[in-house]
Parts: structure tokens; sequence; C-alpha cells
DNA sequence: AACGTTCGGACGAACGTTCGCATTCGAGGA
DNA sequence: TCCTCGAATGCGAACGTTCGTCCGAACGTT
């Protein structure tokens, strides 16, 4: 009792080989039904539960699935974490795995830590986050013919199982409702052309702008990172514009950038979402805390986390069938502030 | 190549046993330079690493190390996680261990997943968080013995390693901060009375206006829920208070609390900052871009996450003479907000 | 020359499983 | 009575390590 029972401990309980034993538990003998009952009582007496260690060397498999997330910089939050390592985590025990997270190593011995993980055979698979263009670990992993699934797309070429957020319907449904609100001169503030989701996100301002044939002024969109200062400086500059090319609507690709227009708006005056509209991406934690509210647009975390767990899965148990893109439409959250 | 090498692999290239091979690999034979060269040349030229599953087999260990974390409620988010885990990975792989998270189950079921992980050999401790009162994770380790190290403290007269933010000093910072500024009427939105850490930082409230002499009001200390709804309703009650009742600031426990005060505030016309000091708890991640900024106590996270698997990793080598209590201290965010 | 000592390395065993095959036993048919 | 067959179970092997013991040769000592 002190020490975990073995399989042998089992046997000689119940009177049998502890092959038997092992033959009952995965349910694949012809058994008389006796010794069977025999077996479970005496599995039930000892408190026996199968080491996994040894189950998984057997098995040549770790039942493991590898993550690993990019630190947010300083002042950010990752505030997606959670959600998304619960549902991950959910769905990894309901299929008999489980998660490994490890270092995050940047620059070029990112996939260090990936190929460590395979050559020692601690995991199975992987979940890939905070995916861009160009991502090594996306070639390495499929020239080892590694099983994966990235949360988030890369480059257009590359052929590999992905779940990411419809950034650009997300982006689509803000302008579809900024439209029919009756705004005309919409700008947004963006990310870098290096950001496969900004210019993702990107394209449905453009899109949307060109199907209600809206004009668009090139001081209405300006690149830069996703933080608060360039959101405000962004934001005063676009205010300064005078009148018929000042935007009555700003959009931004994240809330942390939505804040700093909301900063810029407040410094100038205006009553933000009477006078400016404002619109952000993410729905971070506090922003139905801000005023006024921020409308904003929220991603499907958790199903994404799920269902990415799902096909991987899907792809160790070597089934080829599942689907391997898979496009998950983010959700208009209005609130006082558009 | 296409498989992974084994130990075998590498002694027949190498012209050993592949016991010798191993011993070469942990340092411990006494060996040829000229052979033990061969083997180091093998190990290079097939890409060998030892396999993990195998060798936690024969050191019956398991080398990971269990973590569930408690699902904050929907509006709220954990903010700590992020900083939290990668502290936790990171401390964990320079020791040679890793992390396995695993689904936080609520109520009667909490210690099952904890069970499972121990009867199948999966793990070889733990660290516990969302720990307080009665919990009953803390009496079912210290019974099985199962080396663990709790972030957050339970009831007193339990022993068992700790690591813990210091909100006892974190509030009396706050105090002492708000009383060298002049302030004498301070008020405090708290936590219900089964909160350990609640209960942690509100003496810190109480002993500090005892030692400056200050009067309490009884009106000025209410305990609720943490959230935003609890922290406006019960400020704008404490700032309907007549003139030499009315506190001039008002602390609260966490920030979701404090923004709830600052609302209130706003409506009741009240410049914050100048008119009425607010303070929070925790250093959520707006808490910078409110306006006015939200004055806060930061918690160290990332040390909190290091200590405690620093700690736990002694514990599991059988090393007793490691400290079992960390008090870690807080420090004071001065924004604009008091 | 006979005998310990030491060094370099081989060898068997074990960790707790699962899997395939061999074995036993009783029943049933020729 | 002998043979066959299927059901019930045992047995050996293997997964990739590490650990302890053992062995042979070289070397130095009496």
């Amino acid at each position: 009792m002190t020490s975990k029972a073995t399989l042998k401990q089992v046997a000689t309980r119940a009177g049998v080989s502890y092959q038997t034993v092992s033959k009952v538990l995965n349910k694949q003998a012809q058994v008389s039904k006796e010794t069977e009952k025999r077996i479970h009582e005496a599995v039930r007496e000892l408190g026996y539960r199968p080491n996994q260690i040894a189950r998984n060397m057997r098995a040549k498999r770790s039942f493991m699935i590898g993550y690993s997330w990019a630190q947010t910089s300083l002042n950010q939050v990752n505030h997606i974490l959670d959600q998304f390592l619960t549902s991950m985590v959910q769905e990894a025990e309901a299929a008999g795995y489980h998660l490994l997270p490890f270092p995050f190593r940047e620059g070029d011995a990112l996939v260090d830590g990936y190929r460590e993980l395979i050559d020692t055979g601690r995991v199975d698979g992987f979940v890939l986050s905070s995916v861009n263009y160009n991502d090594p670990r996306i070639t390495f992993l499929l020239e080892r013919k590694i099983p994966f699934v990235a949360f988030g797309r890369s480059d257009p070429e590359l052929d590999f199982p992905y779940v990411d957020v419809d950034g650009f319907d997300g982006v689509c449904q803000v302008m579809q409702y900024l439209i029919s609100r009756g705004h005309q001169r919409i700008a947004v503030v963006a990310w870098p052309e290096d950001s496969r989701v900004g210019n993702e996100r990107l394209r449905g301002y453009f899109e949307s702008m060109q199907t209600a044939g809206l004009k668009i002024c090139s001081e209405w969109i300006e690149r830069g990172e996703g933080t608060f200062e360039f959101g405000r400086e962004t934001a005063s500059r676009m205010l300064k514009l005078s009148d018929p090319d000042r935007p009555t609507a700003i959009i931004t690709l994240n809330d942390t950038q939505a804040i700093g227009v909301l900063h810029s708006a407040r410094e100038a005056g205006l009553e933000v979402g009477r006078e400016l509209a404002i619109v952000g991406f993410d729905d971070a934690p506090m922003s139905q805390y801000l005023f006024p509210a921020l409308t904003t647009v929220r991603q499907p975390i958790h199903e994404a986390g799920r269902k990415c767990v799902e096909i991987l899965v899907a792809l160790m148990k070597g089934e080829q069938t599942s689907q391997r893109h898979t496009l998950l439409p983010p959700s208009l959250i209005v609130r006082a502030s558009a």
C-alpha cells in the first residue's frame, strides 16, 4: 500500500499470471467471467492503477503534446493563455493525452526546444502558437514528419494543419456595423507588414471599404506596434486632420491600441461613442470596464484550443481523414464606444 | 536515422557493449580515453539522445511536476498565469523537470485529479495554487507523503512548504504611502471572510490604521466579491457619507474592485487623484492605462513561480534542509490615482 | 614464479507493461 | 478410443535504460 501496486502483485493476489491481468484490463482476452471478477476485485483491493510510464515505454509513445508560447512584451499580457491552455488540457485529457509546456526560445534557438523534446521521445506532437510568416518550426516539423497543429496560419504555400480565428471576418463585422451606423470616414490603426495576423485583419478593412464603395484616405491607415503609445500617437495625428478628411471612426487591431486611441480622443475633448467611434480587437479583460466600455471583437479561444488538440490527436492516431484547416469566426461585442 | 537511435545502435557502431555507452554518457565509468572518444563520435554521428521515458521507467520517477489552477470567473482573467507558468517551466527545465498541467476540478472531485496523477506514476510532486483555508489537497498530499509546494498559505496549524506574497506587507506599503500624503480617512473594499488572502491583506489595513493612531469608521470597511460591481456599489455608498465620515482615500484588495471604485468616483464627479485617492492591488495589465492610471501593488510572480519549483525540486531530491516557508514582498506602484 | 591489484569493459538483471505464441484442459465428433 | 478444436490461461520476449557484479588481461609485488 505504501508503494504503488504492480500487475504482478495484482496477479498473485488473484492467483493468475500477471499477463492475464493485463489482458483483462485491456479487455482483449478471452477470460472466464469468474477469474475476471477475481482480478477486478484484486485490482480494487490493492488500488492498482497501471503505471503510465511503463505503458508509454512499451507503446513507444509518450502521449504528450508539446506546447510553447511566446512571452508577450512586458507591458502586455497574455490574457488568452488561461482559456487556451484550459481548453487544450481538457480536450487532451479526454483523449488520454497530456500537455507539456516548455520554454519558448527566441531567435535561432527556437526550434531547439522542439527538437529536444522529439529526440528524447518526450512528446508525440505539438501545438504551435505565435505562428507567423516564415516560421522555422513549421518547416522543421514538416521535414521530420512530426504531427503538429498550428494555431494561426503562415505562408500560403506551406501545407500544414492549422486552426485559426478568421480575423478578416472579424474586421468585416466591425466595418459592417460601423457602416450601418452611418460611418463613412473610417480609419484603422494596424500592425507592421510582417504580421500575418495583422494583414489578415487589415484585409477586412480594405475589402469592406471597397464593397461599401467608400473612398479611403491614405492618412487613415497607419501601421505600427500593437501598443498603447502607438495607438495614442496615431490617433492624435488622425484627429488633427481637417474636417473633410477627419475620420468619424477609428478601428484598431487590438484592444491595447484602442485604449491609446481612447486616451487620445479624451485629450482632444471628444466624446467617444457619440463624436468618435472606437472599436478594438481581442476583448481584453478590462475592455468592458473602460470609460466608455470598448466595442471590440471576441475570439473563440476555447473552441480554438479544443480544436487544435482534437485535430492533433486524430493526426497522431494516423487518421488522415480529419479536416486539416479550421477557420473560426469571431464575434462582435458591441459596447458604448461605438 | 528515420527512427530514433538507441544505446544498442550506438554501441555496435562504437564496437562496445551498450551498457558501456550508458556509463560513458553518465560519466560514471572507468573507460579508456580512446573508447570514450569512439563512443562520443558514434553518439554524434547517430544523433543519439537518450530516451527519457525509458530513463524515467528505470529511475521509477517521472521528473514531472503537476500543476493545476482554478478557472477564474468569466469576467475576470488570470493575468498572472503567463508569468507564473513561464517562470515555473524555466526553473523546472533547468533542474531536469517538466510541468504537467491538468484540469482543475471543482468541489468534491478536486483531489481526484491529483490522486490520478500520483497513482499512475505520472508526477513526482505538485505545485498548488488557489490555496485557501481548509484545502483538501493539502491534507491529502501530506497524508500520502507526496512532495508539494503551495503558492499561498492555508490554515496556520497545518505545516507544509509554501511560497506566498506578503499581502499584509503590500497593504502596509499602500497605507504608509497614503498616510504620508496626509490621508486620515481611509476606507477599504475587502473580500469575504473565507479568503485567507483577503484577510491577510485586510490585516495590513487594520494594523496600519492602528499604528498611525487613526480612528476607523465602521462604514469604511466592506467585504464582498472582488468584482467591478461590488467595488462600484460599495464606493458609491461610501462616497455618500456626510463629510466628517467621508473617506479621502479608498483602497481595494484587487484592481477589478478598484476600477469599480474609479467609475463610482467619476459618477460622483470627483477628480480621482486630487479629491479622492484610489489604490488597487495586483497591477493588472490594463491598470496603467486607466484614467487616471491606477496606483496599485505588484506581486513578484516570476520570483514566486521560480521559488515554488526550486523548493519542490529540493524536496523531491530528499533534501530537507531547504527553507520551507518563503514570503515575498510585493512592491507599490505609484501612478496618478493616488 | 606465484600471487594480489587494478583497470577496461562485458554481462545479466530489472523497472512495469503489452503482445504473440505456446500450452493445457475438457468437450465433442469420427 | 483417438483426434480435433476452442476456450482459458501461462510463458517468453521486448521496449531502452541503469546498476551491480563479474571477468580477463596487464601490471607490480613478494
